[in-house]
DNA sequence: AAAACGGGGGC
DNA sequence: GCCCCAGTTTT
């Protein structure tokens, strides 16, 4: 794909969208004004399992405790039973207490802008500190999910095999006015559509970007 | 029965 | 770089 072609692809994109169901990031976007520490929260249960099983599970669990001293007044026990069934519950349920202690110790309560701030803490990587600074402070940034990284090969735009060298990539080739708008419409297209295995180029309004590169059409 | 899901951390 | 982490959903 041409860099010329990444305007009118993002504009297809933004109107089928709102079609779709929410992804977890778009439900807790939504719901909680984009409160960062939801976003948090919600971000790292969502690790390592299907995001929209995770939407239900961070709904329960922010009716318990949606600010870091609200959490800190759960027992584990009592999270494992909000959140089940995410995967890694248990650990999750620790992580989550961990991330609280640390937000309320060194951060008043209040959750960090800063991406070097927010990887200090238990558990966040670069995904998770990118989408707290992205979808939690609208800031401009680079946020690299499995469905970013997964598009934009597939696409044919940049040639990475790592989210972190897709993260450098776009970062240097993305024009910046497209950086949130790239992170908010590729994760609903890639659980939606454009999915890693079999995607629905029927009914995928770009498709015909995929045919101009070559891409094989599946079902 | 087996693969898919999917980010972080430890080595 | 490689491998492990846990449990549900899809093939």
């Amino acid at each position: 794909m041409r860099d010329a072609d990444i305007h009118p692809v993002l504009r297809t994109l933004r109107r089928e969208v709102r079609q779709w169901p929410d992804p977890v990031v778009g439900v807790v976007a939504k719901d909680s004004s984009q409160d960062p520490f939801r976003i948090l929260i919600a971000t790292v249960l969502s690790l390592r399992t299907k995001d929209l099983t995770t939407a239900e599970a961070s709904g329960r669990l922010f009716a318990l405790a949606d600010t870091p001293a609200a959490m800190l007044k759960l027992t584990p026990a009592r999270i494992e039973r909000a959140i089940y069934p995410v995967g890694f519950y248990r650990n999750k349920a620790v992580q989550l207490l961990g991330i609280s202690r640390a937000l309320l110790g060194r951060y008043g309560g209040r959750v960090p802008d800063d991406i070097d701030e927010l990887l200090t803490l238990p558990g966040v990587g670069r995904k998770t500190a990118n989408l707290v600074v992205t979808v939690g402070y609208r800031k401009p940034g680079i946020c690299v999910d499995i469905h970013v990284h997964r598009i934009s090969n597939r696409w044919g735009y940049i040639k990475t095999r790592t989210p972190e060298e897709s993260e450098e990539a776009l970062r240097a080739k993305l024009p910046k006015r497209y950086w949130i708008t790239y992170n908010d419409l590729l994760v609903p297209f890639g659980q939606h559509l454009c999915q890693p295995v079999s995607p629905w180029c029927s009914r995928c309004k770009v498709s015909d970007y995929c045919d101009r590169i070559g891409v094989t059409r599946s079902r």
